[in-house]
DNA sequence: TTGTATGCGTTATCAT
DNA sequence: ATGATAACGCATACAA
């Protein structure tokens, strides 16, 4: 059996409430006798007394938990942000329990961990998530890091895609890039990522050209299908244009394994900044998402109670790596 | 305010052990009017009732959580298995709470979201964790994938390091190599592991050189050190044996950056098979952790209350790839 | 300074 | 077939 504020008090002889008291750190505002705190403290140490959550919750203290939603744990952007997320909340006194998906529709059963518990937040990471997830979530802050859809009550971070856009075009130019290749995917989220590089690129005078990966790839397996079928040694593109470092990765494969060398032959880049980006070689230009400031700001938020809905645009900076 | 089944009971004017009765599914096996409770059903899913799951677990329901200790979110190998593990425990209908750490010691207060709930079990993930985290988790039975250390009460799930050495042993001598490299490192584990390949390459008659990556380098860090100050152009070694795949990977982009050709030039094997280890160009020859089946093993015993302590060694069968 | 009583939501037991 | 009551562990209002 568990150690609990009655066997506490009983072994000692004092009252439960008495005990509570002192444990709650209350004793010398209501006025305890030190040598009985003192008996207690010790006490409950030496028994290793360790509060019940359940309890506490049942009687309305914030259970200080935050909900943690994961689209897509394949994606190490994600599984990084998660490992990110578990560290600044932890550090901020929360834990965290966490749902995750991969490649399927949610449905509610799912999400029960998250309905079940009383919550201080929810954090939904990952954009490709409809309306019907949230509406079961009505009863708790949800935060949302990634592209939300519109009329949706959270609280979202979302990378500013037209100013990455147009620092991309930029930089291609001064790379003297000319012909562009977009590999384009299934995800509506990605879809309008790149979509907006479309824009920009041609709108900065490059020549692009899209290619849409058949359904059912996924994203590694995208780019590699990309490189593996569109790319012609004799008839290559200055460029290729990911939407996501994933797809890069899978672009860089399949070309280094047809000896197309980057980025003399072709140059290829992505989004996300995730760890195996800088460790490959060539290291992919990238653009980072400032994941770790924005979960800070997240806790923080949940912190003060601050949640306004709305949108924020967070500056991804380009990364010039060797890949480009 | 949230539903209870007060508030179903008050809206259709029964009292709330009925409602109690019929939601919790014997209602038959008591006796309840089938109209009473069709009406209760009904109310209950208009009124969008779930269940206070604190309320249960302070009345003693096993509360189908499984806490998960995580020791290295940064490396994949862990975030890709917490994506598993999340998965299969979740689909067999617990849900987690995660703790994680990197690179650093763990107090008793960082255990506290797993002390303070009723867990129906704790998986540990990561090796470089010492015995004073298991006293505290002495109530909750403790799974734990990794290399345990001697003595500990846990059920653990290790790979069978030794016949992954002398495969590899053979595999080396089949492709010719005569000198090897190890990459040694802080981490005792890791330290066992590549020792233990050390005596399996030199039982082969190899020659093996171990070089010691100064401390504070993490793995991948480790890797690209040793490659970059200890690979000479003229006095490669034939191979670079390393304890991960991580390390593996910092070995081959230091190699790669100065020039040196994979596996022409150098041969480089990793262990683990993280996602990435197939995803660069050339793919690293590794060993395959089958943790897919070691989770779903996990979670069939928790779910049996199968808990004998003891240490299971796993065959993670070696994946020949171009690195090597 | 300490003890008693009450309630959080759920469920098991006993009574009607 | 349905209702009343008590208990899980903790925290508080109130009584002593």
């Amino acid at each position: 059996m568990r150690v609990t504020q009655k066997s506490i008090a009983d072994k000692i002889g004092v009252s439960v409430s008495l005990v509570c008291r002192v444990l709650s750190g209350r004793a010398d505002e209501i006025g305890v006798a030190e040598e009985t705190r003192k008996r207690v403290m010790e006490t409950a140490e030496e028994m290793g007394y360790v509060p019940n959550l359940a309890a506490q919750t049942l009687r309305g203290k914030p259970s200080r938990t935050v909900g943690v939603v994961v689209y897509d744990f394949q994606d190490s952007f994600f599984s990084d942000l998660v490992g990110h997320l578990q560290r600044i909340v932890h550090s901020a006194g929360y834990s965290t329990v966490i749902v995750g998906f991969t490649d399927r529709e949610i449905d509610t059963q799912d999400l029960s961990p998250l309905l079940q518990r009383a919550l201080d937040a929810v954090i939904v990471v990952g954009s490709d998530l409809t309306g019907n997830v949230f509406e079961r979530l009505k009863h708790v802050p949800v935060f949302r890091i990634g592209v939300g859809f519109p009329g949706e009550s959270t609280i979202c971070y979302t990378a500013d895609e037209e100013r990455a856009a147009s620092e991309l075009a930029s930089y291609l130019k001064e790379r003297q890039v000319a012909n562009v290749m977009c590999v384009r995917h299934v995800s509506p989220i990605l879809e309008r990522r790149i979509e907006g590089m479309r824009r920009a690129l041609e709108g900065a005078g490059l020549r692009v050209e899209s290619i849409v990966a058949p359904k059912g790839l996924r994203n590694f397996e995208a780019g590699f299908w990309m490189a593996t079928e569109h790319l012609k040694p004799n008839a290559l593109p200055d460029a290729v244009v990911c939407a996501i470092d994933l797809i890069a990765l899978g672009v860089i494969h399949g070309a280094l394994s047809r000896r197309i060398r980057i980025p003399d032959q072709l140059k290829v880049t992505g989004f996300d900044d995730i760890a195996v980006s800088r460790q490959i070689y060539p290291p992919i230009t990238t653009f980072a998402q400032p994941v770790v400031s924005i979960v800070e700001r997240i806790v923080e938020r949940i912190g003060k109670g601050d949640f306004e809905i709305g949108v924020e645009y967070v500056y991804c900076p380009l990364l010039r790596r060797l890949s480009c």
